[in-house]
DNA sequence: TAATAGTCATAACGCTTGTTGTGTGAATGG
DNA sequence: CCATTCACACAACAAGCGTTATGACTATTA
């Protein structure tokens, strides 16, 4: 042996976020081996000795980007609804790290719905994430801080709107900063904590299937 | 002249349309002037007749896209908080159409992220939906439909949801069929619809600051 | 110290890409 | 009816891609 066993791994990492800088930087359609060997102040030869194949050098830095980013320190949110807030807000791209690792999830949607067994990997990566949200949302429901109802259910409407504010936030960072959007978590949350009045009366049963010709739009 | 100058126009949108239907079932990794051509039955000759770079086809292509989005039929939905409801079902994926134009959205995000000028072109579009969704809004309050509150914030929180839900509906299909779309919208236009109370107490200002080491996430 | 195995640069390979040039047939205008 | 112009197919191009082969250097092991 010529080196240590942990100094490869290591070097795997170092690699793998050469990868994350030229993703976000770049986007999936600029990267390329020779780019992320100049990012990394070496060659392509550096990269095919730890990686056999480009699909095996991103599916490595995209396992680990997932690792990290599940792994990371969370925001303290104490208990209940206020945990459950803490978990939005830790999604949301409110610092450099977080609207870096954003980026690369949003661009990796592309080449993830090309390829079904890759949108199964992400599916699973948002319903572990949906479950957790859940689990929050039952313990702020016990609390008696959220009216009663599916967490499921309530967790899968959660993170749709986490998601759609990480878009809104990457793609026009000017009307969505930081503080906009901890507002509309706010917002969101004082919405979901009132508890339903049943005169809502907006959402006819009856007027879900003669609403519109649905195949033709 | 050879040809009236109708039919250029027809032929480039008939080439758009093969556009779109590479960048549905491939992304925008997959998207080759010849994939384009075969998709055609032609060569990439035609295309560099009708267009001068891909990138003139590809922003052509994605400008129709928007047109054709903006003033197709839009689904009926009465006045007021219906007819909110019925917008938001319709930038869902509740159609194999409307699927494939999200995908094509989603696909041009990775696209975008890398180009400041695209991004703001995205930024742009959704800030239009957004100003028609907060009309509608704005009408369903007057008619006390929905309490009162900033209708722009309200649509801002409306449309992420709905953005988010799509790409969820994309990315995992299976676990959110049409059926569990409509749900959700609904659950959450009926948590927008009950009045705030003040006593929801979840949201405390002062841990703002000191809830978590921001930066270090 | 000699043999070995890991580490990486260098260079070249074949392939695909966007782009360009040339040529042909059909339709139009004078 | 001839000249022109449009609408393409066809073929070739240089550039860039992922991948592979080779060799030099270094650190470990026996």
């Amino acid at each position: 042996m010529a080196r240590t066993k942990g100094d490869h791994e290591a070097r795997r990492r170092e690699v793998s976020e050469a990868v994350w800088r030229v993703l976000a930087a770049q986007g999936f359609g600029g990267l390329t081996l020779r780019a992320v060997a100049t990012e990394l102040g070496a060659t392509t030869g550096l990269l095919t000795h730890y990686f056999p194949a480009k699909r095996d050098l991103v599916r490595h830095a995209l396992d680990l980007l997932d690792a990290r980013t599940t792994s990371r320190p969370r925001r303290a949110g104490g208990p209940g609804l206020a945990a459950v807030r803490a978990a939005l807000l830790d999604i949301l791209p409110l610092t450099p790290e977080a609207t870096a690792s954003n980026r690369i999830w949003v661009s990796s949607w592309d080449t993830a719905l090309a390829d079904p067994g890759l949108s199964e990997d992400h599916a699973a990566r948002y319903a572990r994430g949906r479950a957790r949200l859940a689990a929050l949302i039952a313990t702020a429901q016990e609390r008696g801080e959220l009216p009663a109802g599916d967490p499921g259910r309530l967790a899968a409407g959660a993170q749709s709107f986490a998601l759609g504010l990480v878009v809104q936030a990457l793609l026009g960072p000017a009307d969505f900063p930081p503080e906009r959007q901890r507002e509309l978590v706010d917002d969101y949350l004082a919405a979901l904590a009132t508890p339903a009045a049943p005169e809502a009366s907006a959402t006819p049963e009856a007027s879900e299937a003669p609403e519109a010709p649905a195949a033709g739009s």
